[in-house]
DNA sequence: TTGGAATGTCAACAAGACTGACTTAAAACA
DNA sequence: TGTTTTAAGTCAGTCTTGTTGACATTCCAA
């Protein structure tokens, strides 16, 4: 074959495997969303309460510098996030006892049951999705998603990973 | 093994391997976004704007029913974002000439223009991705997204990858 | 001791989603 | 034929989540 420089086959690079990826997604990112969205309405929380605590829980004590750079908003717009959950005894500030213009975030156990109602309905799926399509597959997909994010935001997530 | 009923490990199925998805999720949305956002700002439209471009471009013809239940919005909100696009002259309506009612969307060769610049820019970045990682990789990622759609949206996506 | 960094706050604004109520036109039905 | 339903569009108001810009406070470090 001409179009095989490798040894295998180029045809998942073709235009129509990219779309699909495209539209998968798009597609997937809404079911991704669908479950922890339905509880939050419940409590008048939108995704970025979420975001916030989901990542509060996963760094306990990290600064409000560390949290922006994760998730990639202007302090103002994470401020108003976090006022409201501090406000609610979902989140503390605790003042860095090294710097002291820090501020370290925790979830209050208000905050860490939430947070697990949220983190369960939305694991829920991806269990379901990964149970279906078994290992080999479900690595493929972390691969391809490693390889979409932003150098940056690669080496942020395997930070996470590793911690 | 007692936690094996297969034959083959379920560490894939572990907390800790949800949680990596989730958050490659998070942050490969991010990445996938971020390109054509780029390219929308210098037009002053939204990323609104691009998914319905890229629908029409997908199903030209379409109705403005079909494509509401394919971007999962109300009319309302999808009616805003067509009414620039046809303002611009990006888009054009036709009326039905079995049913009347229906109006059937279409792209002008401007908005084929923009739709090409925006799908060859995200398009980019996913056949990097497809590249770095081979065939295997992705689909498996394919089969995960796919598993984690809503039904009704799985069906949806089947449609259109078979038009 | 002073400059800069980390944090927080106020104000104004915009995109993009929502609900609810309503109109128009045309098709479908009984 | 007359009534109901459907497809589309519109108006008004609201909410979340993002933005910029300006500014204050605190306090570490050179």
């Amino acid at each position: 074959m001409q179009n095989d420089r490798t040894g295998e086959s180029l045809l998942f690079l073709t235009d129509e495997q990219l779309r699909q990826g495209i539209e998968a997604m798009f597609f997937a990112y809404r079911g991704f969303t669908a479950d922890p969205d339905r509880i939050l309405e419940k409590y008048k929380y939108g995704r970025a309460h979420h975001r916030a605590m989901h990542f509060i829980n996963r760094v306990p004590g990290t600064n409000v510098n560390n949290l922006l750079n994760i998730l990639g908003v202007t302090k103002q717009s994470l401020n108003r996030v976090l006022r409201t959950l501090i406000e609610d005894n979902l989140v503390i500030l605790k003042v860095g006892s090294k710097d002291r213009r820090e501020r370290h975030l925790h979830l209050t156990d208000i905050g860490k049951s939430l947070e697990k109602q949220l983190s369960t309905a939305q694991s829920h799926r991806m269990r379901e999705a990964y149970r279906q399509v078994g290992p080999d597959s479900v690595a493929g997909f972390k691969q391809v998603l490693e390889a979409m994010m932003d150098p940056k935001l690669q080496i942020t997530y395997k930070k996470l990973r590793n911690s």
